[in-house]
DNA sequence: ACCTTATTTATTTTT
DNA sequence: TAAATAAGGT
């Protein structure tokens, strides 16, 4: 018997989460419904395991979605043993244990230990040199939506001739083709893609039973979150390696599965049953975070959704406030009004600035708000944006430092060979590439035999000199530390002279991020032995922004749907509540799964908040810049339960003189299709700003091109009364810059804005 | 080969 | 808007 109380593992669980905590032999599957606890239940089951003895920690694998999750999950198992005897346990994302494993076994693939890790950019740099190789134009044939075609085939797990047995159009043919040639480029690299990073295990558990065997003995108990966000080859990983034992307790929420773009199988959750018959379901169905109204909004909306698993939340927390519903006459007052009620909320409370979240769609949508955040002087802090990793001065950094570990690197090569500029153009790198591919070639042989390649003799000095730079810095990897080989490399390869050139703010702060790195290595060479340059690159390869996290700030928080997930915060504001933004449709249709999906990440968004929560609609909304267009409320608006909604309208400036003429100004040319006067949305309203909000029309149609000089009074539909300050082009063309009294600087195109020439 | 300037074009979500 | 690409000049 274990010498310590566990009863703390068990307290103040409720009958479902003791029961899933408890269950530790065999398939489990939990469906944890938002706020019901989910996290805890993971990790007082693997505390449990571990203090029963079911399990030492060496035999528990537990694969979460990010690595942040991993992190407090690991954190909190801790918290409930005694030290050290959480020690040894496998928890990490799906994809960095499998990188750990990889590490291990990556001679048994034709691989060395030090591959790379290629990114998506990695991937479609040598998608791009094989598309031009193959004779297409990558202009025509792009390397993203090649790498897109491969991505789903390879998280679909299909080969290339089924591939291109489903390929529809011309370009997923192309693609289907490239996925060969692209495989053995990868492997020429020595590099695995992310998707890689799954699918490799798979096919080598396929290929040696007893390798598979091995890890089925290692992980007697297998746990995996956010199931519903799995695809098809994780779900075979889960299968293959739990296949012996079945001890595989997954933990999801299919209502919350929003993931299907990148491959995600919702089918995965659905069909557990199915998948693992003797499977035990516990549902964790009590919602521990949000007011009744919001949990009764949150409810109504995913009611619409066919094809869930039944369950039925419900809260003992109070009724709490009616989620508000901000008709905004434009983006930016839909941003001033989100900022107006954080201000008012936290001069009646004693909320801190991280309570609160913005949360939208689009990141597009995210420069509005901190725009307004701005003005007033709120600080904030947005997640999701360019991570350390992603900056370039670093990943430039890296692909130098990635060279070292890995000289086949063919990626990070043609990133750096010629930057700073070392005379060694497209052409050259060319002929460099060709030689390598040449079989029984790689890259290393034909930079050490960079003498006899047919380039200029300046590319070829340089050529030389870059392969002499690389393979020193190599060799000095072995006596020096990496951190020291690091900043050397960047001096004599005039990468640092090139960052320290240019002294503007932005440069300077280049440098920092430089050194910022500098020290990272060094901090991870010094955490452990074992660690090296190599497993330091693997590791930051799967970083991400939400990894790099400084939660700590007193600051409101943006960020997109996305990213909120698993998060809570006591007033949440959700912005963009129009059709085609939330939900998202790109051209006119929406398929019902997409749709479906949509409504689900609008779900996600609704149950983050705890006590409060606003939805923003912005009537109109200014696209890149200039455009504008008018909007029609999201659909979504409509399936909130109206007992709990309430509406709150800004009175448009425009409004004052509506009522006139009912002829819609109608046009393809409202790409939000503005072509009806709203009145479908938020008609249930308990409380209306202005009667006569939702009968505002588009009614003021454009005025004759030829009628705007410059200098000519005008007046529009949503900016009102204006001058015109410029005017370029002619005809329908003609483009007409405007200062309007009350909404600044705009250009519009005449013919099409609803603006005419007034006085 | 490389730099500057003009033009185009595409804007979802990310391990 | 901004990033990526093309074109044109040195």
């Amino acid at each position: 018997m274990p010498e310590f109380d566990t009863k703390p593992i068990l307290a103040g669980l409720n009958d479902r989460q003791r029961e899933a905590v408890q269950t530790t032999e065999g398939p489990l599957l939990v469906v944890a419904g938002p706020g019901s606890g989910k996290t805890r239940v993971l990790t007082c089951r693997i505390a449990w395991l571990l203090a029963s003895e079911a399990a030492r920690p060496y035999q528990i694998l537990a694969l979460t979605f990010t690595n942040k999750a991993a992190r407090e999950m690991r954190e909190r198992v801790e918290k409930l043993l005694p030290d050290g005897m959480a020690k040894g346990m496998w928890v990490g994302t799906f994809h960095a244990q499998m990188v750990r494993l990889l590490r291990m076994e990556a001679s048994h693939l034709g691989f060395t230990s030090d591959f790379t890790i290629y990114d998506t950019g990695d991937s479609e740099r040598i998608l791009k040199q094989l598309i031009k190789e193959y004779g297409y134009d990558p202009k025509v044939i792009k390397p993203r939506t090649v790498q897109n075609y491969i991505s789903g085939a390879k998280n679909a797990r299909e080969s290339s001739d089924q591939m291109n047995a489903r390929a529809e159009s011309k370009q997923a043919k192309i693609a289907a083709n490239l996925y060969v040639h692209y495989n053995a480029a990868l492997q020429a690299a020595n590099a695995f893609d992310f998707d890689d990073l799954l699918l490799k295990p798979l096919e080598l558990f396929e290929q040696q039973p007893e390798t598979l065997q091995k890890y089925q003995q290692k992980w007697s108990h297998v746990l995996i979150d956010e199931y519903q966000d799995t695809n098809r080859v994780q779900y075979l990983l889960a299968r293959s390696l739990t296949g012996a034992h079945r001890n595989l307790c997954v933990v999801g929420d299919d209502a919350q599965s929003i993931y299907a773009f990148r491959g995600a199988d919702i089918q995965n959750i659905l069909s557990f049953k199915e998948d693992f018959e003797e499977a035990k379901i516990v549902r964790l169905e009590q919602n521990y975070r949000s007011t009744r109204n919001i949990l009764k909004a949150a409810d109504s909306v995913i009611a619409e959704n066919s094809n869930q698993i039944k369950k039925t939340l419900w809260t003992d927390n109070e009724a709490g406030q009616p989620i508000t519903l901000i008709q905004a006459a434009s983006d930016r007052d839909e941003a001033n009004r989100a900022v107006d009620i954080i201000r008012k909320e936290r001069g009646r409370t004693n909320l801190k600035l991280q309570d609160f979240a913005i949360l939208y769609r689009t990141n597009a949508q995210s420069r509005t708000f901190e725009d307004a955040l701005r003005k007033r002087g709120i600080r904030y802090r947005i997640v999701g944006g360019l991570s350390f990793y992603e900056r370039k001065e670093i990943r430039d950094a890296i692909a130098y430092l990635r060279l070292l570990v890995n000289p086949n690197d063919v990626a990070s090569f043609q990133r750096v060979v010629n930057y700073p500029a070392r005379g060694i153009g497209i052409r050259s790198q060319q002929v460099i590439l060709e030689y390598a591919r040449q079989p029984g070639y790689d890259l290393s042989t034909a930079l050490r035999e960079s003498e006899r390649l047919p380039i200029s003799s300046r590319a070829k000095n340089s050529l030389t000199e870059f392969a002499t730079l690389i393979r020193n810095h190599t060799e000095k990897l072995e006596t020096m530390e990496p951190s020291e080989v690091a900043v050397s490399l960047c001096q004599q390869s005039g990468f640092m002279r090139e960052l320290e050139s240019d002294e503007t703010p932005s440069g300077l702060s280049r440098q920092n991020n430089l050194h910022e790195l500098f020290q990272a290595i060094q901090s991870h060479t010094d955490e452990d032995a074992s660690h090296t340059l190599s497993s330091y690159l693997q590791i930051v390869a799967l970083m991400t922004d939400a990894d790099t996290d400084k939660s700590s700030a007193d600051r409101v928080v943006l960020m997109t749907l996305h990213a909120s997930k698993g998060l809570e915060f006591q007033v949440v504001f959700i912005g963009g509540l129009e059709d085609k933004l939330l939900p998202y449709i790109r051209g006119e249709e929406i398929d019902p799964a997409s749709l479906e999906e949509e409504r689900r990440l609008f779900y996600v968004g609704i149950t983050r908040a705890k006590s409060r929560l606003y939805l923003g609609r912005a009537k109109v909304r200014s696209r890149y810049g200039g455009e504008f267009n008018y909007t029609q409320p999201s659909r979504f608006i409509d399936e909130i339960d109206p007992s709990v909604l309430s509406t709150r309208s800004t009175r448009a400036p425009w409004q004052h003189r509506s009522g006139s003429s009912k002829k819609s100004y109608r046009g393809s040319r409202n790409r939000f299709g503005g072509s009806r006067p709203s009145n479908s949305g938020g008609n249930r309203s308990q409380r209306s700003g202005s009667g006569s909000s939702r009968k505002m029309g588009n009614n003021l149609r454009p005025g004759d091109p030829s009628t705007f000089k410059v200098g000519a009074q005008v007046q529009h539909q949503n900016y009102g009364k204006g001058w015109i300050t410029h005017v370029e082009g002619g005809g329908s063309a003609t483009k007409v810059t405007v200062e309007f009294n009350n909404f600044g600087q705009k250009q519009l195109r005449a013919g099409m804005a609803p603006m005419r020439v007034i006085g």
